[in-house]
DNA sequence: CTGTTAGCGCGTTCAA
DNA sequence: TTGAACGCGCTAACAG
């Protein structure tokens, strides 16, 4: 047991040179001969010396570490995205910790201040429901820690952000719907203060009015945007006998409870009603007449966010400006004709 | 910047005491008086102490990092195993890092290299299906690091294991097939060197022999199970015009690939007919006709495998002797009203 | 370019 | 029960 315990010192000493040289070669500084380098780094691959990442760690006070906080792992969107992460990250050397707030903002205080605790080399963030109050990030800051929201951005213009243009996207799923004939659509947004749905509301409006159609404050229903709200503003709108002829989901979640619910009561979803969500695979595998959606990029969104991260660490300054990049969404209209 | 600077001996120097003795209290170690153990712990409160875990993992040898190897994150059913690993993990003070082999096997080594190299606590694996010799793993027993192979896991018995009973779950989903009166079931295989897809084999043979079907070798179908499989293998057997009246699974993404491609082709999949696949969410948004699944408890999976690893974690003397935790799947049958 | 020296902050000996 | 001292393995500062 325990085998591995060779140390820069054992390399040092079999070379007969002093332990530092030993640590620099092995950390390629420009400060060593290639000569020495070579007969160091042959030495160590032969003595099958492991750097030892705890003792690198506590003097460099930082680890090779980047952690990742979002509101569930179990969300198609997030695990591609943690794809575009994972890959981004292990090509740079990086491993990932990843932490789910389940939409706590309790839990997304914690898991922060663990992140500081293990002083990890920066944090991606996708806020949580919760999060009205940004105060908690602001330990980051002080820490020297760098940080990028991605997707649930908060409001404050002074940080890195990867975003969707959501406010095109809530546009082009309205325009598509009303270029099918909806005039009198709904909206299922989610929760006010997030940035990301007031953005896709506005894009809503926009459309709306360059239609010439009326806006309705009564056609916009809030929920938390699970699938159970979904099931339960189906059924109230059924129940209450409302009239509309489209519906743009705020996201994938509360669409699949729409569309399941009015499966489970037997009522045939009519061509033009079309339900327009904002993530790919969960909904693309509900089978309904005319479904479209509006695709968000979450691999390619892990690559960028990992990216600038990844810039802001390397930066020794610290005074990089902030930085905000704004990724598109693409309209998928699928086949109505499938059954 | 860099506030937090507080270290046991700031607390110890302000109380007049050792740092040795403020340690030993931070860990609640029984040699040291309560009361001067309370007068510590509010002493390292007031002054917003924070240990230092670097330093901590340095001198213990180890970290409080649980290392995940699974083949993909975005497979539903690892998603939801991770889940339970989390909330596991995270409620017993540690944390996960995962890590995906992407189905290779340079990939998988490389991962447990690196884990070794930080020191985790434990690790929990799903081989990828490229794993067929299980050297790498040495590494982990030589290096004293406990792991639990979850689902996936390799034929060595001498280890600790929870896994699926993939031979009931192949019999069940079989014998459901045949109640519902196919008497010509093709079975959709993976990896033949896989101990999981081994048994759901075995399930299915026991299953036919059980109703007097004779065991034909074209019936088995083996490829590495991905969608796209599942769309090229079913091109083919309507192709061929292949006879059947049933087929079984042996994944989930294998078994979507199919009703895809009979989809595309407009091809109306009979009463008859019945799918059966091996995880729960991506399958049940697939709406087809008399669809059934055998779900695998994935979350309880995640949960009774961290809580073995944590207890040979926990384990001083490193004795403890292998276990092997089996769980059973459940066989949902769906509404096949449904359009 | 290389060697010397000095810790990083903690946990654990050994003494008292 | 507490204190003193040491070192985990590595890197950074300062010499030369």
């Amino acid at each position: 047991m325990e085998t591995n315990k060779v140390t820069i010192h054992d390399i040092a000493k079999s070379l007969n040179i002093d332990s530092s040289t030993v640590s620099r070669a092995l950390n390629d500084s420009p400060r060593v001969t290639q000569k020495t380098k070579d007969k160091i780094l042959a030495k160590a691959q032969s003595m099958g010396y492991q750097r030892n990442m705890l003792a690198s760690n506590l003097r460099k006070n930082v680890t090779n570490s980047i952690g990742v906080v979002i509101p569930r792992i179990s969300r198609h969107f997030f695990s591609s995205v943690i794809q575009g992460i994972e890959e981004t990250a292990y090509d740079a050397g990086y491993s990932v910790v990843i932490c789910q707030s389940l939409e706590e903002l309790k839990r997304e205080r914690n898991i922060i201040q663990t992140l500081v605790a293990n002083r990890v080399a920066g944090v991606l963030i996708s806020i949580s429901m919760e999060t009205t109050n940004y105060e908690h990030f602001q330990i980051l800051n002080s820490q020297g820690i760098p940080y990028v929201f991605f997707d649930r951005h908060c409001e404050i213009p002074a940080n890195n952000n990867v975003i969707i243009n959501d406010f095109k996207g809530g546009y082009d799923a309205t325009q598509h719907l009303v270029s099918k004939g909806c005039k009198n659509i709904l909206h299922f947004s989610g929760p006010g203060h997030l940035e990301i749905y007031k953005n896709r509301l506005k894009g809503y409006k926009k459309a709306l009015s360059d239609n010439n159609i009326l806006f309705k404050t009564e056609n916009i229903i809030s929920s938390k945007l699970m699938e159970q709200d979904g099931k339960v503003i189906t059924k109230k709108l059924m129940d209450d006998k409302v009239n509309f002829d489209g519906i743009f989901c705020a996201n994938d979640q509360v669409a699949i409870g729409a569309i399941k619910y009015l499966n489970e009561i037997g009522v045939k979803i009519p061509e033009q009603v079309a339900i327009v969500g904002f993530s790919n695979e969960p909904v693309s595998n509900v089978i309904t007449p005319s479904l479209t959606t509006i695709d968000q990029p979450g691999f390619e969104m892990g690559i960028k966010a990992t990216e600038l991260l990844i810039k802001n660490i390397k930066d020794q300054s610290g005074t990089l400006p902030p930085e905000t990049i704004t990724m598109e969404t693409n309209l998928i209209e699928r086949n109505s004709s499938q059954k």
